[in-house]
DNA sequence: TTTGTATAATTGTATAGACAATTAAACAAA
DNA sequence: TTTGTTTAATTGTCTATACAATTATACAAA
């Protein structure tokens, strides 16, 4: 018999536990019938009321179905097993730069498994990302995509702490920290920027301006780099049209920065701004200047953001892509059960376009 | 007496009902011990089993909690009610126009209120707004803000219905849908355009093209707009310089309209782009074409986009503050009883730059 | 002080039986 | 064909009662 009586287990729960098992054993299939409270009685010799309980828990578990006249059913639980999953995504702004590419990589990927995506901006701040941090613990998200602030990298970690400790898998999304091992997915910026000064070299392009900020481990290794390129081909790396900033994107400094180089003009042929929107303040100011671009001063970005208007050669970084590797790595941490952190280096590529001239050589 | 026995309701039901009033009323309060069961059965007479399938509906309620040898006890809800609440946020392309910063502007009201969004991508169709909208409704979100997609009125009605049924409040973001009773935050496209038009007759234009669509309410009133203010400065409407699209914005179609606008360059001293970034094909072709924006044509646009490169005279539309309004009514909806459905219109306002020429009247 | 034990209040589990409400399905009437 | 009626199976509601398990508290013992 399926009862014990002289058990200390409640005999509904016996009961229950029973029935769970035959369900989840395929003996009482989905949408079959079990035996009415009335035959269950009989084969038990419960009470109804006991036998009532045990159906009735089974029915707020989502186990079963009553249907007055027809009987119990078995719920087809197969609909609600492929649980909703939400995934938070930490961007500094959704309105700037890669963010809205990176968001929408990681949407479609996220749809395509029917998960969601919740937005936070941070603002490159860490008291931001903490805030909805703890918002995304609180909604329990199953895992987070994190772009990691302007903040020392401490406090980044501290970010990623607060996930790790509740189990909630972390991918960086573009941004590394440093000596930290955790899943990752960027794109080489050191070698991107090696090929486009390379590109800019073999123009015929010597001196060459950079500005960027030295804050992001991108950034950082644009400039190295870059770096790398001129001394490759034996160009004197010349500090005075090397621009750094220790700070996030900010406008009108990186105005600043453009016109100092500007005034430059003689010392360079040419600039590599850190970035497409960098480029665009460059664009910006030589229209005000009278300088053409490729003809006074040759251009290149990095990123390839979407500007329609100005046509700058770049390098193309597949930040979409990167979106959707991101949400597929944090869908595997929470599918599978271990696995070494993984950094997934995705592949840019030289938009070639209008903004850089073709130099005769000497 | 609590339970009137000749009533249809069952007993259980009247006295869980009941006790759930002196809850809400106050009567009982968090941490309050409520009769115990014997109690109950004095004052009402009911049997144990019913008083006790009534409190154990309360605890599975939240109502309850019980206590061996201490009894029930009224559950402190008050920790649970600033329970998180998730909002989704239906756009077409995060990647595109105002998305993102009505995005922003909904996520941080959002923040303010420890409440998250989630964030789907339509894409403006149907379909995708239909596969969203199933997924927000599993993810029980607490309202939506929806940015009606481009398919028929009745489609995006049923996409509204999805939520309402579930008693889901959902609020239109900038376009809105002929005969619907709900709540909308848009701006007055109508005035706007009447005003913007009403600029470039005052800078001396007369022959003035414009390109849109006829799709979305928005634009439709801005071309109501425009030819409200064509007629009241007694300017005749040329059906040769309006071209008129119907379906969504899909760039190198509108590169078209613009080519073929161009082409007609000596019927027209001005174009209204029906959008920024339509403007910006418009700059796009004419920096191709050896067109000078403002000696050769004047240009004017809508939105008000951060484009930096160019200095577009335009509408500008409060859209961040758009995001935010319309979290703010999804709150009230959600917090509040009832109320008749709001209509907030906000102010845009012309942002005068360097795309319009003052021209000499003759 | 700590540890064990008894007590009593309360909820937890259970039996046995009765009648109500619902409703699919069969049947009857229009 | 449609519409109304009956029937019977099953779940829904309810009473009355009993003993078990849990545990805060008080008190006793070590």
């Amino acid at each position: 018999m399926i009862i014990n009586r002289n058990s200390p287990i409640p005999q509904y729960f016996q009961l229950q536990t029973w029935l769970i098992e035959q369900i989840e054993q395929g003996v009482f299939k989905a949408n079959d019938k079990i035996p009415t409270e009335k035959e269950i009685h009989q084969m038990t010799g419960l009470a109804r009321a006991t036998i009532r309980q045990a159906i009735q828990n089974m029915v707020n578990m989502g186990y079963l179905d009553r249907k007055r006249r027809l009987g119990t059913f078995v719920k087809n639980r197969a609909l609600e097993t492929d649980k909703k999953t939400i995934i938070g995504l930490l961007v500094p702004d959704i309105r700037s730069g890669y963010a809205p590419e990176l968001a929408r990589g990681a949407e479609d990927e996220a749809a395509k498994n029917k998960h969601s995506l919740i937005l936070c901006d941070t603002d490159d701040l860490f008291v931001k990302a903490e805030f909805h941090s703890d918002r995304l613990i609180e909604n329990s998200v199953s895992g987070v995509i994190f772009v990691p602030t302007a903040a020392p990298d401490y406090l980044n970690r501290k970010i990623i702490e607060k996930f790790t400790r509740k189990n909630i898998p972390v991918v960086l999304a573009d941004r590394s920290i440093p000596g930290l091992d955790i899943d990752l997915v960027t794109t080489n910026n050191f070698f991107g920027a090696y090929e486009i000064t390379k590109y800019l070299i073999k123009k015929g392009h010597e001196k060459i301006g950079i500005t960027l900020s030295t804050l992001f481990s991108t950034e950082r290794e644009r400039l190295e780099g870059y770096k790398k390129a001129l001394t490759d081909f034996n160009i004197p790396i010349d500090p005075s049209i090397i621009i750094t900033d220790s700070g996030p994107f900010i406008q009108n400094r990186y105005f600043d920065y453009a016109r100092k180089l500007l005034k430059n003009m003689k010392k360079m042929t040419a600039v590599f701004a850190g970035h497409d929107r960098i480029a665009l303040l460059f664009y910006s100011l030589a229209q005000e200047m009278g300088i053409s671009i490729p003809d006074d001063l040759s251009i290149v970005g990095y990123d390839d953001l979407d500007f329609t208007i100005v046509s700058l050669t770049t390098m193309h970084q597949p930040i979409y892509e990167m979106g959707q590797e991101s949400l597929k790595l944090i869908m595997s941490r929470i599918n599978e059960e271990e696995r070494t952190s993984q950094k997934i280096v995705l592949k840019s590529f030289l938009v070639e376009r209008n903004s850089v001239k073709q130099l005769n050589n000497i």
